[in-house]
RNA sequence: GUGUCCAUAGCUCAGCUGGAUAGAGCAACGGCCUUCUAAGCCGUGGGUCGGGGGUUCGAAUCCCUUUGGGCACACCA
C-alpha cells in the first residue's frame, strides 16, 4: 500500500500542477497545528520567490483546485501562504480498511530483502552482566525484529568476549583453587570429566578475584598469559577447562537475556575466528595492505578527506598477539564467507566511535568487504543514576542485571497485590510481564547514542509515558473486545465504519502513520521512534474511548465499526511492542 | 592540543530533517468513577531552546563564533 502522505502529496501536486506551478511543491507533511488543520502543506511560501508571487496568491490558486477532491475534505488557504488541509472521512475509511485487510497494516515489503547481521558487542564470558549489557541487549533485539519486521533477512550475534585475557585469567583462578585437578596435568591423557569443576557462582567469584591478583602480582600475570597462549595453541586440558566456562557461563547468560525476551541466533565468539587469523594476516601482509610499525603489525586507514588524525588499525600486536580488531576483523571476513551479509550492524557504548571507524576503513579497504557491504555502527549511551553518573548500586558496586531485573519485578509484583485483586501467581505472572514492559520501553524510548537516567521509581510508577501504560492500553481493549463477544457479538467480522466523532477520526488518522513510521525506525535504526509512535497512538486511543461508548452505542453497524477499530488498533500496538521485544498480559 | 557528541520547563525527555502560538510525562494546583479497567481522561500554571552573530519571507533545527560539559585519540575491549 502506498503511504498516506504519499498520497495526499500526490494529490497536491497536481492541484500545484493544474494551477500552473511545479508540482514538486505539494509536499504534505502531518499538521503541527491540530487545532488548525489535519495536514499542511507550505509548497506555497517555498515557491514564492521562483515565482514572483505572493504565496498567499499561489495557495489560493492551488486551493481553488482542490475543490472537488475526493482525498481532502477541505482544503483552505491561509496567510501567509499555508495550505491547511482536512481528510475526507470516505477516503480515510478506505485507506484504514486496506490497512486492517492487509498482514502487515499496508507495510510494502522490499523488493531486494537485505541479508542483515546485528552484532550486539560481545558480553564477556565468565563475568556476570551488569546494567550496562541491558542497552546492546534491549536495543539489538529491537532493531533485529525491526529489521525483521519490514522484511529483511536478519541473524543476531551476541558475539561473545571468550578468548582473550580474561580466560587466562579464569584458568589460573580455577588453578589457584583446585590444583589438583586434572586439567592441569600435562601427563593426563584420558577422558576429561562431562561435570564443571565449578558451578556458576564460583566462576563469578574466579574472575574478580584472578584479575585483581594479576594487577598486584606480575609473575601470576605472567602465568595467565601464558595459560591464555596454551589455550589458544589448544593445549588439552586447558582447552576442555574452557568449553566447562563457555557452557556454564553461557547456561546463565541465556537465562538473563530471555529474561529480557533477547535471544540470538549465533552464539558466536571471538573463539570460533581463532583458525582464521594466520589467513587473514598472511593475505594482507601479501597484498600490502599491512605493514609493521613500531613493531606491530598495522593498516594505514587514513583518508584524504580527513579533518582528524586517524591512527592506523592494528592487525597484530609487537608481540605478535591478536587483539580485538583482530577477531573482529576476522569475523567480517568469516561472516561474507558464511553468510554474504549486505549489511552488519555495531552495537556497543558510544566510546568507541573512532575504534569502529578504524575498522570499517580497515576491512573496505583490505577488500574483506565488497565495497557496497553497509557497515553501521550504533554507539549508545551509558545507563546513569539520578545523580547523573553511571548506575550503581546503593555501596557503589557494580549493579548486576540479573538484580535489576529481580529488583523491578518485585517492585511491580508489590505494586499490582496491593491496586488489584488477583491470585499470586496470576500477579506474578503479570508483573513479569509489566516489569520487563518498564525496563525495555524506558531504554528503548530514549535516544540511544544519548545518555539516559535509570530510575526505577519513574518506570515502575505506571504513569505517563512508560510501558505499563501502552500495555494497560492494550488490556483495555482486550477487555471491552471479550465484553463484546461475551454479549454475542462477532468480533473477527465487524467492519469499519465512517468516523462519526474527531476522536474517531483522529485515531484513524494515527493508524496511518504506521507504514510511515515502521521503515523509518528500521532505516534510522532507532527503536525510540516506534515508542514515540504507540505512545502517540495509546493517546489517541484513550482520548477516543473516554468520549466515545462503545458497548453502548445503538447503532449496530456502527457499534460494529468502533469494534474493528479497536481490533485494529489493538494489532497495531502489539505488532509495535513486538518489535520492541515485549507482550501484553490478557488483563492486569 | 586534535576530533567528536551534547546543552530545550524545577526534574526526565520529544521535536518527524527550515514553517504558524516549541511539545509530552513527572512534580504543583483544579476537575471527572451508580455507566466498556481512574495504571485513565480533561484543565491551569511553568520557556531568552546555553550566549552572540549570520543565511532565509521564516531557525530549537543550517553556517560561524563563544561558554560549559561528556567521550575518544595505535599494542585494553
Amino acid at each position: 500500500m502506498k503511504k498516506i502522505l504519499d498520497m495526499l502529496t500526490e494529490e497536491m501536486a497536481q492541484a500545484f500542477t493544474a494551477a500552473g506551478y511545479d508540482g514538486a511543491l505539494g509536499r504534505v507533511t502531518v499538521s503541527n497545528r491540530p487545532d488548525l488543520c489535519e495536514y499542511q502543506c507550505n509548497g506555497a511560501m517555498a515557491g514564492a520567490k521562483q515565482y514572483k508571487k505572493a504565496p498567499i496568491m499561489i495557495a489560493n490558486e492551488v486551493a481553488e483546485q482542490l475543490k472537488d477532491s475526493k482525498v481532502f475534505k477541505e482544503a483552505e488557504a491561509v496567510a501567509p501562504g499555508f495550505l491547511n488541509l482536512k481528510l475526507d472521512e470516505e477516503f480515510l475509511l478506505e485507506y484504514v480498511k486496506g490497512m486492517a485487510a492487509d498482514e502487515k497494516f499496508g507495510l510494502d515489503m522490499p523488493e531486494n530483502p537485505k541479508m542483515i547481521i546485528v552484532d550486539y558487542g560481545g558480553a564477556n564470558v565468565a563475568k556476570p552482566l551488569h546494567v550496562g549489557h541491558m542497552r546492546s541487549a534491549v536495543i539489538g533485539e529491537s532493531i533485529k525484529r525491526i529489521c525483521r519486521y519490514v522484511g529483511h533477512e536478519v541473524l543476531g550475534d551476541v558475539h561473545l568476549g571468550d578468548w582473550g585475557l580474561q580466560m587466562g585469567l579464569v584458568i589460573c583462578g580455577v588453578q589457584e583453587r583446585q590444583p589438583e585437578l586434572v586439567y592441569f596435568d600435562d601427563s593426563y591423557e584420558g577422558d576429561y570429566p562431562a561435570e564443571a569443576p565449578f558451578t556458576i557462582s564460583e566462576l563469578e567469584e574466579i574472575y574478580p578475584a584472578s584479575s585483581a591478583k594479576s594487577k598486584e602480582d606480575p609473575a601470576y600475570k605472567a602465568k595467565a598469559m601464558e595459560a591464555t597462549c596454551k589455550l589458544q595453541d589448544g593445549v588439552r586440558g586447558y582447552r576442555a577447562l574452557w568449553k566447562h566456562i563457555m557452557n556454564v557461563s553461557l547456561a546463565d547468560l541465556k537465562k538473563n537475556y530471555s529474561s529480557l525476551n533477547v535471544d540470538f541466533d549465533l552464539w558466536k565468539g571471538e573463539s570460533d575466528v581463532h583458525d582464521l587469523i594466520p589467513e587473514m594476516v598472511d593475505y594482507m601482509k601479501k597484498e600490502g595492505y599491512a605493514y609493521i610499525s613500531d613493531g606491530a603489525l598495522v593498516v594505514d586507514v587514513k583518508e584524504e578527506t580527513d579533518t582528524k588524525e586517524v591512527p592506523p588499525c592494528m592487525i597484530l600486536k609487537s608481540d605478535g598477539a591478536s587483539l580485538y580488531n583482530t577477531t573482529d576483523l576476522a569475523t567480517i571476513m568469516e561472516r561474507m564467507r558464511l553468510y554474504h551479509p549486505d549489511e552488519m550492524i555495531y552495537l556497543t557504548d558510544k566510546r568507541q566511535d573512532l575504534y569502529f571507524d578504524q575498522v570499517f576503513r580497515c576491512a573496505k579497504k583490505t577488500g574483506l568487504v565488497t565495497p557496497d557491504t553497509k557497515l553501521r555502527w550504533l554507539g549508545f549511551g551509558t545507563m546513569n543514576g539520578k545523580d547523573g553518573k553511571p548506575f550503581k548500586t546503593r555501596d557503589g558496586g557494580v549493579m548486576r542485571l540479573e538484580t535489576l531485573i529481580r529488583d523491578t519485578k518485585d517492585e511491580m509484583f508489590r505494586k499490582i497485590k496491593e491496586g488489584r485483586e488477583m491470585s499470586d501467581e496470576e500477579a506474578k505472572q503479570v508483573a513479569d510481564m509489566v516489569a520487563v514492559s518498564a525496563l525495555i520501553y524506558g531504554d528503548l524510548s530514549n535516544q540511544a547514542p544519548k545518555d539516559y537516567v535509570f530510575d526505577l521509581d519513574r518506570f515502575t510508577s505506571f504513569e505517563g509515558d512508560t510501558g505499563p501504560y501502552i500495555l494497560y492500553t492494550i488490556v483495555r481493549i482486550k477487555s471491552i473486545l471479550g465484553k463484546y463477544a461475551e454479549q454475542g457479538g462477532d468480533v473477527a467480522a465487524a467492519q469499519l465504519c465512517k468516523p462519526l466523532n474527531g476522536s474517531e477520526k483522529e485515531l484513524m488518522m494515527q493508524l496511518t502513520q504506521f507504514n510511515t513510521m515502521m521503515p523509518a525506525a528500521a532505516e534510522e535504526i532507532a527503536p525510540h521512534r516506534v515508542c514515540a509512535y504507540i505512545y502517540d497512538l495509546a493517546n489517541a486511543f484513550n482520548h477516543f474511548y473516554h468520549e466515545t461508548k462503545i458497548l453502548g452505542e445503538e447503532d449496530a453497524e456502527h457499534k460494529a465499526g468502533l469494534i474493528a477499530l479497536l481490533v485494529l488498533t489493538r494489532d497495531v500496538l502489539e505488532a509495535c511492542i513486538d518489535v520492541l521485544g515485549f507482550s501484553a498480559p490478557e488483563r492486569m
